[in-house]
DNA sequence: CATGAATGAGCCTTCATTCAT
DNA sequence: CATGAATGAAGGCTCATTCAT
């Protein structure tokens, strides 16, 4: 019962990535949903609240998996830079090899109003949280600066890595977003400067 | 004629920020818009293509000041180093100090369409390319590494900064965003690295 | 099922019929024909592509019925004076006997687009055809001229009752319809001529 | 001074018939006939009511014309055959050449609402006027049958060549009109009937 | 659990008309 | 007489959501 429930769910979940990837969330009508997952109209909301919860859900589905992916790849790395390096290959990786849910996450899952970003807010926030600790952890071992702002330092490699997918996408995917993880990790070690 | 044609293409735009910031986008409605900016429904269209196209508009135009700001700030300053940090406290304080513009830049101007993403684009362009020429000058006169990528990093830079302000947004602007200028600009120097 | 689905699809056809004639096409709303039928608005367009779909569908199935009488009157009759003589009857007595029809038909038809018009063409096409047929039939019986041009003369004979049904419908329907057809008739028949 | 109203009232009306031939009533705005017609806007409402009334003007205005032209060609005709076959004659070349009058005529005129069909019902009264004072004129002379019910056969005759005329624009005009005259002519005066 | 027909609120845009200049 | 910027009413259509079956 309960398995049969969780596989009509993400059948949902599946279509609703394709569709909001080829169409655009505000394009996107939950019949059309409906109708590539194989179901009726009102059974989407058997499993969902409402439209906006199809996107949430799905977002903290698919970056739970993620978020179990870092922590995963991270477990047996103690060396913080290599963390950085992990973290940043895996983010870029992932993406690469999902467009439709990369699309869905750097477009779609924008176009939501407040109240729905606070929800992604919240499913960003152990990912947000990972970064930090990888912080800490590097500053604990002397790997990193001892003044480093952690909860902004977050942000800035958070936000650098999202603009650099972002970017990639909107252009087309016309490069390696991969083979951009060197010279980003390196950014994010030794900055700008020259010496 | 052409003064009192500018007056009211700026009613409308300033209307519209605010009717922006404080419903969102799709909230909006165009006749709300015309309301607080005193104007017919109907004269929004003599101004404005559609309702996407005063968004557009709006951006392009404060972008454009913006842009202006960064040009004439930093046409003394031959520094790259002093060159970010000025660029980093001109977009937080600028933000910081005009928080329905803000909201419109780092919230509602994401829930767009393919298309006014591309327009968008175009219109964040010219702030891109500041970056990117600031960074090479930085090379140029040693103070940056010369084996930075510098279409990366001014994506880094800008992802960075936008990330930042954005959750300080969101956050409800419990604490100052210009404070964070030394710690995100001595990130964007230093990187992470102990030394 | 479907028998449900039909029930509604005439629903609506007949209150549309009723408030076209009250009020003419383009003054009618699509919420008062939904209002009228005892249906959402929005059940409309499960039935009807648009609003112009709704004057088409009803043309095409009221005129369908209306050719199907002809066709039941006309079987057992082989002579083609008295064939034109029923069908100018029917074709008189129908639209006298519902005005609503025959003010949709004379006059809202009409306020139709090019696309529209080409669309009642194909809907009026049968009875044209039929009367081409009797008229075929009279000449092979030796009763019409056999130098008759049988394409024009289609033509000359459904110009000539619509106008007859037209002139009468904007007079007010001052006088009766039906009492044209043995006048309309003897025209047809024997034209103008002393002789 | 009235001369140069004259001018520019036929200005209008010739921009007009223009722009209705091309886009139909509905779809042709008043403004688009003052830009064509070489005027501003608001001038169209010095000469003309309202909408509307550049349509009945415009049709009251060529329709007389027309009917100058029927009795101009009528006046030395004194047999009613031979009349019968010239308002024929005229009514078909005419419209033939003079297509976008005729598209305005035959299909933007049926575009009106009940009052303006009152009004256009004016308008076409002379034309129907002639019709009958020819039909009397035949009867009179003992050329057409005694027993005619004029106010009838006029509505015949006019709905007829009406009809013929329509049918032959709808189809694209792919056929010459004028070359119908003799065999429409033929069967009013000779109707359906062999003998 | 599942269906899908029915609902009905909601809104952008057009364009005929006006009137201050 | 002429202008044309401004007006603002009006409505077709979509689509997320519900609920009887």
């Amino acid at each position: 019962m309960t398995s049969r429930k969780k596989e009509k769910y993400h059948q949902i979940l599946d279509a609703a990535v394709k569709v909001f990837a080829e169409n655009g969330y505000h394009k996107s009508q939950v019949s059309k949903i409906a109708k590539v997952a194989g179901v009726a109209d009102g059974t989407i909301y058997l499993y969902f609240k409402n439209k906006d919860d199809i996107l949430i859900s799905l977002f903290q589905e698919k970056l739970g998996e993620l978020v179990e992916k870092f922590h995963t790849s991270l477990e047996h790395i103690s060396n913080a830079e290599e963390a950085i390096r992990t973290i940043c290959h895996i983010h870029y990786t992932e993406l690469e090899g999902n467009i439709d849910f990369a699309y869905v996450t750097q477009i779609e899952l924008r176009q939501s109003n407040m109240e729905m970003r606070v929800a992604i807010g919240q499913a960003v926030k152990p990912y947000i949280q990972l970064l930090e600790s990888v912080v800490n952890q590097g500053i604990k071992s002397g790997q990193f600066r001892a003044d480093l702002d952690v909860k902004l330092t977050r942000l800035l490699l958070f936000g650098a890595m999202d603009e650099v997918v972002t970017t990639w996408l909107i252009s087309g995917q016309k490069y390696s977003l991969s083979e951009q993880v060197d010279k980003s990790v390196e950014f994010f070690l030794k900055g700008l400067k020259a010496t």
